[in-house]
DNA sequence: GATTTAATTTAGCCATGACTAAAAAAATGT
DNA sequence: ACATTTTTTTAGTCATGGCTAAATTAAATC
């Protein structure tokens, strides 16, 4: 049986596989980090997916997904994403908070329940924070965005996805003026990996630091 | 720590004290029976229930809950309540799903989420099913409506609350034309526990049977 | 009142998924 | 190349909440 557990590691394992840096093995501690468990308890339950040939465990090495992990993955982030925007666009929850909320609701909701929240949000495919949502036949796409760290002074762009795993710095953001559809010029770019320059929205000039920016993906402004 | 097995153990406890029929005591097998388990778990949980002192138990005569446990029961059916409402309301579920579906979901949300569909709603004060919501605060009062099947020939009256219990008694009910709110008038009422012949809002003549009657509460009009 | 039946409790087991402590393997430093 | 540190795994424990089988108590029947 897929336990709510297992929906969890293999929803981290998929997001460290994909989401994180390329080529970054994914390994016991780093799952056992994000899961917030000690080590061991990774340990066992990797054992167990593999098992239950959800994934690959190269001992010492890491672990890959399966189709059939990836697959469960896949379904778990659907819901995980339909859930979060249901809660911002239905329910008015700011962006910080969704995904705690989402955590809890995934595991309790059925088929029908995603259906029906799926219809009323129009059959979306694009999340709360910008991500790509799963098809309910486990395809996911879009874009590889630039991240705003990485931009060139001068260059003009708009905010299409930003990470969801800080929810004080989604705070801050929103607290700059830093959402979805926002219009951002790059004034100046400090040298030494030091902060951006920002012009918001051709409308108020801010400070962003490095890290921040890093975590905001822009679509470049033709 | 209060986890959802107590939750649903609480709220079933509950309910069999005050829904069911008056006096009745509230036994282990009785318990065991409405949670779905084997008796021996039921005396288990009784058993630790008791000693978290959220009720007494009275070896081989039946459970009281304490003002602690009556607490958290009411709670999880304030909660049990609002979302089986929100369901129906925001969602077009039909009134014999959203028990189940209420059932998973009870346990996942946070108090912002009661809060939010609470305010969504207009903070009602009556469910899907008519049953009393009770308030945040742990208060529940509603009328004590009369069973249909009690009514005479010739009396008028008006559905009120119906029995969730069985999904698909409402879905009979449903074809039948009874919902919150109908109007029904007793035409005749056969001898010797015999079905009732109903008028239903002024418009149709339908036979009923005693049962399903029994899990109708109305308001005697005027 | 004795016996049978039904309800309840006890005893002991299982799976899940956490944990700590210790052992083993891999990576790193000198 | 060898010693140290870090990572991973193994071993063994715990709490939760189910289960079955057997023992006990209460209720019902003769």
């Amino acid at each position: 049986m897929i336990s709510q557990a297992i929906e969890d590691y293999l929803r981290t394992i998929y997001k460290l596989q994909h989401g994180g840096t390329e080529n970054e093995r994914v390994t016991t501690s780093v799952i056992a980090d994000r899961m917030g468990v000690a080590a061991a308890s990774a340990t066992n339950m990797i054992k167990k997916l593999a098992e239950m040939h959800l994934l690959v465990h190269t001992p010492y090495q890491g672990v890959g997904l399966t189709g059939a992990g990836k697959k469960i993955a896949l379904e778990t982030i659907r819901h995980h994403r339909l859930i979060e925007l249901y809660l911002a666009q239905a329910l008015g929850y700011p962006w910080d908070q969704i995904d705690a909320e989402a955590d809890r609701l995934e595991h309790a909701i059925s088929e029908e329940f995603e259906d029906r929240i799926d219809k009323a949000l129009g059959y979306p495919t694009i999340g709360a924070h910008g991500e790509p949502i799963p098809t309910k036949q486990g395809k996911i796409e879009g874009p590889d965005y630039p991240r705003l760290s990485d931009l060139e002074t001068g260059q003009l762009a708009i905010i299409r996805r930003v990470s969801d795993r800080n929810p004080e710095m989604l705070r801050y953001m929103d607290q700059m003026g830093l959402q979805l559809g926002t219009r951002v010029e790059v004034r100046t770019k400090a040298p030494f990996s030091g902060p951006l320059q920002l012009k918001i929205d051709a409308d108020k000039e801010e400070v962003l630091g490095l890290e921040v920016a890093y975590n905001i993906f822009v679509d470049l402004a033709p």
